[in-house]
RNA sequence: GGGCUCGUGGUGUAGAGGCCUAACAUGCCUCCCUGUCACGGAGGAGAUCGCCGGUUCGAAUCCGGUCGAGCCCGCCA
């Protein structure tokens, strides 16, 4: 076993050991110097008195040198034991001592748990991933592929590693373009997902692909969301047409990483199908945290003919009025900050009111009648202390509304529990949807599910009803996976595309590949993908995702260690054909 | 592209018109110290308060612009 400064590979007390790391601090008391040394396992107390041969280099020591150490392992006496540090029974009796490299004074301290401004910690990874924290990440993740790779191989996946110098896809997020050199004025992409090989992988005869896939998009990021490149546990499966197989296939496995790998509960063992229908009305959202209630309430019918105009004239254009029963009372900041929160999203304020002595109060009561009043009452199942809040507006954007105040009050009221993972399939997702902006009929997800009920359902009048045989796996309203049954069909396919009113050669230039290769005994298939790096942030309580790789980039798409991107040498762009350069 | 918040020694913060010749913690440098483990003690260096402009007798503090960061909306099939 190769000797680290875990207390394991140590050897035994008065063994004549040699030690290497980096000096975590050093403590001088003259006549006998301290170092904390630490490498990826731990610290353990180097101790040198005056006089032991390498007295004189300890002296020398700053933080972070690396060096490498000789000496005794010897047991602590009972009043010198440190039971902080798993080493801390032991202490290494120093004999000689090498300094391998110096260090400057350190621009972040690797030795403090001290918050450090994202900015400078990035710079610095190299020294921010030297902290234990980031060691545990990093260790833990790649225990996280071994686990997920072990899995997939159990389940006879057969992994395939598909191309980086890809095609630009039509649909979908912006590509990160790579000029081609050889064939002038032409670009490969870089893939969004490996969505096109892994149906071809389909058609030529694998019958589980899997792989775990770099991704490429050149979107703004999020706190949830990584920019430029990340990770999918992506996966196909041949001759299956429903998605409960795909389903089936991979609950386990997430289940087992909640609970046998994160040390975490499930919400609930089975894990439950919600439309997206029933999770927009319900949530708010089709990515609904499922640890709380909270749920939406439709009062669009109790409250058509009552007295406050804001919601009779909301729901006389078409809309609706719903509303959301907190058990908590607000100060008034509190309210204006929710007010805020609110219109950020659209809406035009955030009207409520409050159940005291079993009488509603506040904002909005004296509008309605004590009939009115008991309706919404009685529907929300409220009681003194609760605070209603209400939306009123398209049906759409009341969800959008209320979902995003459930959601903040969620954290406000602490009712994510860390500790509980809810897992949840979303499914039933629509096929098309309208584009207020274009104000046209367009894609709901992507173009390459079937359609439930195939091309007879492409023919129904009500283009918005067609529901895609696409479902997405939700933990704790973070979309953690994707996925969709193909259309492996290409009447289907050209179908699909008509009825968005691009014609066959439009879909052949774009999806020329696919679409022949559906001509040649395509077997049905469907599969899906895991976004690997969300997952992961889930299972570690993490809220920014980019404390779950090695070298983020931050905000605006920049690697501010490596200075990417950065200009290219004029005669590389030159031989590219690329002419003009701001 | 838009909104909100932030930018003060190396790091993390305080200061919110004059008390600032800018404070505290930590780090750094010098010296002392043989049982510390966030060691302790004494001393020292280090910031024209992101940048530009304005208001004012006076600006780190107020205003405008600009650059950068974080979060959110748009976007992410």
């Amino acid at each position: 076993m190769k000797r680290t400064l875990a207390i394991e590979t140590l050897g035994n007390i008065s063994e004549t050991i040699k030690v290497q790391g980096w000096v975590h601090s050093r403590r001088d008391h003259g006549g006998l110097i301290f170092i904390d040394l630490r490498d990826h396992t731990g610290i353990i107390q180097l101790t040198i008195g005056d006089g032991s041969e390498g007295f004189g280099t300890a002296e020398e020591l700053r933080d972070e040198y690396v060096i490498e150490a000789t000496g005794k392992i010897t047991e602590r006496s009972e009043d010198l034991k440190n039971p902080k540090i798993r080493t801390g029974s032991v202490e290494l009796l120093v004999e000689s001592l090498i300094i391998l490299n110096k260090s400057e004074a350190l621009p972040i301290q690797v030795n403090s748990t001290q918050y450090i401004n994202e900015d400078n910690r990035l710079r610095y990874r190299y020294l921010d991933l030297r902290r234990p924290k980031m060691q545990d990440t990093l260790k833990k993740r790649a225990e996280y592929y071994t686990y997920i790779r072990k899995y997939m191989e159990s389940n006879d996946f057969t992994e395939v590693a598909t191309p980086i110098l890809a095609n630009s896809s039509p649909e979908g997020a912006r590509d990160f373009l790579v000029p081609s050199r050889v064939h002038q004025g032409m670009f490969y992409a870089l893939p969004q997902a490996p969505q096109q090989f892994k149906q071809l992988l389909m058609v030529g005869g694998v019958p589980r692909y899997y792989q775990i896939a770099t991704c490429f998009r050149d979107e703004d990021p999020r706190a949830d969301r990584l920019y430029g490149d990340f990770y999918q546990l992506d996966l196909e499966m041949s001759f299956v047409d429903n998605g409960e197989e795909v389903r089936s296939t991979m609950e386990p496995l997430i289940k087992n990483l909640v609970t046998e790998f994160g040390g975490k509960k499930l919400l609930s063992d089975s894990i439950p199908r919600i439309t997206y229908a029933d999770a927009m009305n319900k949530y708010g959202s089709d990515k609904p945290d499922l640890r709380f209630g909270m749920e939406l309430t439709d009062l669009t019918d109790e409250l058509r003919d009552c007295g406050f105009g804001v919601f009779t004239n909301a729901i006389s254009q078409g809309g609706a009025v719903k509303a959301i029963k907190v058990s908590s009372q607000f100060s008034r900041s509190q309210i204006d900050e929710m007010t805020e929160k609110a219109k950020a999203e659209g809406a035009g304020g955030m009207p409520y009111m409050v159940i005291e002595n079993g009488q509603a109060t506040a904002s909005i009561a004296k509008f309605f009648s004590p009939e009115d009043l008991n309706k919404i009452v009685t529907k929300l199942e409220a009681n003194d202390g609760d605070t209603i809040i209400f939306g009123s507006d398209k049906l759409e954007k009341v969800n959008k509304v209320l979902g995003s105040l459930r959601s903040y009050l969620g954290d406000k009221l602490d009712l994510k529990d860390p500790d509980t993972v809810a897992l949840a399939w979303i499914i039933d997702f629509p096929f098309y949807e309208f584009d207020e902006k274009l104000n046209k009929l367009d894609f709901g997800h992507n173009p390459f599910s079937m359609p439930k009920g195939g091309l007879e359902a492409l023919e129904s009048d009500d283009k918005l009803g067609i529901v895609a045989d696409q479902y997405d796996m939700v933990a704790n309203g973070y979309e953690i996976c994707s996925g969709a049954v193909r259309n492996h069909n290409p009447e289907v396919m050209y179908r699909v595309f008509d009825v968005l009113g691009y014609d066959k050669e439009y879909v052949e230039s774009k999806f020329g590949a696919m679409l022949s290769a559906f001509k040649f005994g395509a077997p049905p298939h469907a599969g899906c993908a895991f976004g690997l790096d969300r997952i992961f942030m889930v299972l570690t309580n993490e809220e920014n995702i980019r404390e779950v790789i090695a070298f983020p980039k931050n905000g605006s798409g920049v690697d501010v260690m490596m200075n990417s991107p950065s200009s290219a040498d004029p005669k590389a762009v030159k031989e590219l054909g690329i002419k003009s350069l701001k």
